[in-house]
DNA sequence: ATTCTATATTTTAATCTTAAAGCAGTTTTT
DNA sequence: AAAAACTGCTTTAAGATTAAAATATAGAAT
């Protein structure tokens, strides 16, 4: 029993054990699937995390944030962050509250809705995401380097179905 | 600017944000891949977890944790399961703490080691366990239902690589 | 035997996350 | 206008997670 775990442990050069672990010979082919692919994204979603906090100090949520602000130079109110980043409110306030402490954003109220806060990146902010971004690209491409340009577009296509359906069952 | 996501945002029934909402035109094939990949992912890992909750009234990590045990009968130390889950060992003491709580698990020292703790199922917890994991299989069977067994076949290889490349980027 | 080193586990502080409750301000109903 | 309903945001409690420090035990070296 447990003969995939072994082999696969066996098979890398790494050793290491990854949600695959979790699988038995009588798992369903769909089951085997999703755990693979829970390990290629916990393996690429870890390596962004690491190097973001090594090579920048910085979290992948206040990454995440700053790449929203970004795009949106007029600002954006708490709400329309909270649903860009499909996270909850509370969440949004923790990591805004980091983000301006460290000086990369800022808040200002809004003139039309005295509920509403506009926040933005400071010019630090915006200098300082341009750097981070470009090296972000850059290990991205770098990780997905072991498939060819048409093989990316084939998992891309793979997953637009998959994302398609599954949004579905959801409800 | 932002065109895909307003594409996106409309083409949906649901109009759900997801991670794909950060692509700008100007985005490296690879950026866009990555963040369809981590929409995926995300869509249906929270599935599971609020499915485990609703039905069960379980956490995804102890539902893990509790599948690890449920391989070996004869019970993990905490050092195995640490491996085993891929998460820190402080991590496991606080699973594991909350898990016996609720009777599912066990823990009795170690006869050759007095450092280690050995864990396992109780009666009640595999029994538990039993009925979640048949659930947890359903689900994600049709989770993926929107792929023919060739295409699930055909994702799995491109991940495999994928995974098999990004583990030695990683280094 | 004693000392040094390594391993197993727990604890602590920090961050992220959610759901639910609460507060403040806005809009709608009556 | 007053009451009701809604919206935007923050706070709180609970859980998950990590890294680093602290403990306890085991094994190795002298």
């Amino acid at each position: 029993m447990d003969r995939s775990r072994v082999k696969l442990t066996v098979a890398g050069e790494a050793g290491q054990a990854d949600a695959e672990t979790r699988l038995t010979d009588g798992d369903h082919q769909a089951l085997r699937l999703w755990l693979r692919m829970l390990a290629c994204t916990n393996l690429i979603e870890g390596a962004v995390r690491e190097r973001l906090k090594t090579e920048f100090a910085i979290t992948l949520p206040r990454f995440d944030l700053m790449a929203q602000l970004q795009r949106c130079p007029a600002g954006l109110s708490m709400s329309e962050l909270s649903q860009r980043l499909m996270v909850t409110g509370g969440n949004v306030t923790g990591i805004v509250a980091a983000l301006e402490a460290e000086g990369l954003i800022a808040r200002e109220p809004d003139a039309a809705d005295r509920r509403v806060s506009r926040v933005r990146l400071t010019e630090a902010g915006r200098t300082s995401f341009e750097r981070m971004a470009e090296a972000h690209e850059d290990w991205i491409i770098d990780l997905y380097a072991g498939l060819s340009a048409e093989e990316q577009a084939d998992l891309s296509k793979l997953l637009g179905r998959l994302k398609a359906h599954a949004s579905n069952v959801r409800n």
